[in-house]
DNA sequence: AAGGCAAATGTTTTT
DNA sequence: CATTTGCCTT
């Protein structure tokens, strides 16, 4: 018994502190009250806050039941546990590690009572809310037109992120801010009358949760002695008061993030709260990350040229003992179609060359720009995988299913009872549905109870009532049904018996099918759920659980694909190979953020955040022409491109010295330009001697047109179209 | 009440 | 360009 004491501690600093550099060692044993670790990209952050927490509870011996671990994704937040799970050597009990958001809610489920809210409250995805909002202002009448519900959708969030409720807003003359406040305070009432919070509203209560119920706080605070957080840049003014606040004066604080990766700023992320935590948490360690274990030397000159040029930082110059490395390559495409095509045909010599598909990845700015690269991967066999883009508990059938469950557990849930009261049409249209929210309003009852009233005191047609009782009667059927059912077979009866199913095979065109599939996905993902609490029925669990998870790992990880993502989804993740399409002027930096000053920074630190991805070899390309929208426009190489050090890049085709058709001339020319001709613009096409090349402008039309290519090898020809015997590729 | 057509509308995203 | 949204017709 001695002696395992004695024995494991030492064991165990040696385990925590092996392979640790100076400053990964400082951070993650310091003992001044707080630390803020200014961790570089690739400088091993997630690394010290793992060993931080092993430190505290091996060696200076803290109960994991008095750690707080604090993410912002669900994703981060497994990962960490799995971390500290396997440097322990055992799984831990009693942390708690989770979002803001999920943590939030638990707090919010245990005292929902002193959170004024009712016990089984439903969290509104921005899908509800939005569709919350837009019923808020049909009930205003306001014109749609001029007041976007989006608008109107993203100012509450707006305001919310920055802890504001409409009576904290003064209201000026200013109109917009007035039918703003109007919405907002509409808005406001609805959620609470329906017993529905959205995701800034969970963050806002849990923080008035504390300011209100001291006693409650007192026990929080008494329990978490030691608070960590990741991505602390990220936070906003909400979160930052809601860590201040629990902190108090007695635990201690780890904060871990990068200004220089601050990329959610327009989401209410606030980068100066790394600057206001010195002086918020006196006694406050700072350490720097500096050393860089993931990129070549050269990747990292370039990202040091980029982000150098912000004003507002810190200040970090990452560094690294590794070699040089490659250099970076810049490929500036004819358009967007052969930008796409250069990068699939590296793709191929990546995977020629022995490497595997799952180490490189496509990103750029937005989403849009995936289509063309997509067809290019199809194009050459490629295989490949999308992240983003529409998340699985996002979609639409998925949500529909999701509300026939809701509705079997509370048939008092309005917002589930929107959504499917007439899906799949079952012949309750507008005006029912409007008599039916008219009644519930005015007797201050739910949607459900009016349908019944509806249908006892026979307001309506007979074919109406009709419809409304054998919807009535649906609901509780499948209710009564689910009783001591498993999950997957309640889910499975809901997504049949409603109906949902069958309307989705009928659907035409792949659409259905991939409808049905993800249905039936869904299945699995309810079997595949386990229960954190088996005192408790596992449907609310699981719906609980779904409402704070998007639910993104539907991808199949089996076969060996490249990844496409927008800059932003790649923050976090690394790839030996990374091509970055699209570095113009107007799309990155985007052209929404080029007036202010302030939003170009953060353009500038999403590049610096793409760079910094990369492991072993950086590719950069721009297309010169690009549709947009149906239109061309032509846009210079992005600024970003040109903070890049000469030194570090190779340019891999001399820029063509053709000049290229000003905007005006391109309107009027292209379009008789290269008719008949059997070719386009930007083609790949193949010459027997000179080999591939692509087709850069045309000069007349039919087989006598004079053709400029621009060959791999030989550089560019101008060629008689009829005499060329130039092939398609 | 449901289906069809014209018009509008396009960053980034987690929870 | 492509997709979604709203309006209008049947």
């Amino acid at each position: 018994m001695t002696l395992k004491l004695l024995e494991c501690p030492s064991m165990d600093v040696t385990t925590i502190l092996s392979n640790l550099n100076p400053a990964q060692e400082e951070a993650v044993t310091s003992d001044k009250k707080h630390l803020l670790v200014l961790a570089g990209a690739g400088s091993g952050k997630t690394r010290v806050l793992v060993h931080r927490i092993a430190w505290k509870i091996q060696v200076e011996n803290f109960s994991p039941y008095s750690i707080l671990a604090v993410t912002f994704t669900n994703k981060a937040a497994r990962e960490m546990r799995e971390r500290i799970d396997e440097l322990l050597g055992m799984p831990l009990r009693g942390m708690w590690v989770g979002t803001f958001h999920g943590l939030a809610h638990r707090l919010l489920k245990a005292h929902w009572h002193d959170a004024k809210l009712p016990e089984n409250f439903q969290i509104l995805d921005s899908d509800d809310q939005l569709r919350l909002v837009k019923r808020v202002m049909r009930g205003m009448d306001l014109d749609e037109q001029r007041w976007p519900p989006k608008q109107a959708q993203w100012w509450i969030n707006g305001q919310k992120d920055e802890g504001l409720r409409s009576a904290h807003i003064q209201e000026g003359g200013d109109p917009f801010l007035t039918t703003m406040l109007r919405i907002y305070r509409g808005y406001e009432e609805t959620c609470e009358s329906l017993g529905v919070i959205d995701f800034a509203e969970l963050l806002l209560r849990a923080l008035e949760l504390w300011k209100e119920n001291p006693e409650v706080l007192e026990h929080y605070q008494g329990r978490f002695q030691h608070i960590l957080v990741d991505e602390f840049q990220d936070t906003n003014a909400v979160q930052y008061a809601w860590l201040r606040i629990l902190a108090g004066t007695r635990s201690a604080v780890t904060a871990v993030g990068d200004d220089d990766q601050s990329i959610y700023g327009w989401r209410g992320a606030k980068v100066e709260n790394i600057l206001s935590y010195e002086r918020d948490f006196p006694q406050t360690h700072t350490v720097k990350l500096e050393q860089n274990y993931r990129s070549t030397s050269n990747i990292l000159t370039a990202a040091n040229g980029v982000i150098s040029k912000n004003a507002e930082r810190l200040g970090k110059n990452l560094w690294t003992d590794s070699g040089e490395g490659e250099s970076i390559a810049l490929y500036a495409a004819f358009n967007e179609h052969d930008e796409a095509r250069y990068i699939a045909d590296r793709l191929q010599s990546w995977v020629n060359d022995g490497n595997r598909r799952d180490d490189s990845a496509i990103l750029y700015r937005s989403n849009a720009q995936s289509r063309v690269l997509e067809a290019a991967l199809l194009q050459a066999e490629i295989p490949y995988r999308i992240y983003g883009g529409q998340r699985f508990y996002e979609r639409l059938e998925i949500k529909n299913a999701l509300a026939y469950l809701r509705l079997m557990l509370n048939c008092h849930d309005d917002v589930a009872f929107e959504r499917v009261v007439n899906v799949p049409p079952r012949g309750i249209g507008d005006r029912t549905l409007e008599l039916i929210r008219e009644l519930a309003r005015g007797n201050n009852t739910t949607l459900w109870s009016a349908a019944s009233l509806v249908v006892s005191e026979k307001h309506l047609t007979a074919r109406a009532t009709n419809a409304v009782t054998a919807f009535l009667e649906l609901i509780n059927d499948m209710s009564g049904q689910l009783e001591e059912l498993p999950l997957a077979e309640q889910a499975e009866n809901a997504i049949q018996f409603s109906g949902l199913i069958e309307m989705h095979r009928r659907e035409k065109g792949e659409r259905g099918q991939a409808r049905v599939e993800n249905l039936e996905e869904l299945i699995s993902a309810c079997r595949a759920f386990e229960a954190e609490d088996r005192d408790i029925p596992i449907l609310p669990q699981f719906l609980d659980q779904v409402a704070l998870d998007a639910g993104d790992r539907q991808a199949d990880e089996d076969q060996d694909a490249v990844q496409l993502m927008t800059l932003h989804s790649a923050k976090g993740l690394e790839f030996p190979l990374v091509l970055i399409a699209g570095m113009e002027e107007n799309l990155f930096p985007h052209k929404m953020s080029l007036d202010e000053p302030g939003r170009l920074e953060e353009e500038r630190r999403l590049a610096y955040v793409g760079i910094t991805r990369a492991m072993q070899k950086l590719y950069l390309t721009f297309a010169e022409s690009r549709s947009i929208y149906g239109s061309e426009s032509f846009n210079s190489v992005s600024r970003f491109v040109r903070d890049i050090p000469k030194e570090v890049i190779e340019e891999v085709r001399i820029h063509n010295t053709i000049a290229r058709p000003t905007s005006y001339a391109a309107s009027s020319i292209q379009s008789d330009q290269g008719d008949n001709t059997g070719f386009q613009l930007g083609q790949q096409v193949n010459h027997k001697v000179y080999g591939e090349g692509v087709i850069l402008n045309f000069e007349g039309n039919g087989p006598r047109a004079r053709v400029h290519v621009s060959f791999e090898q030989v550089g560019t020809k101008i060629l008689i179209l009829a005499s060329a015997n130039l092939a398609a590729v």
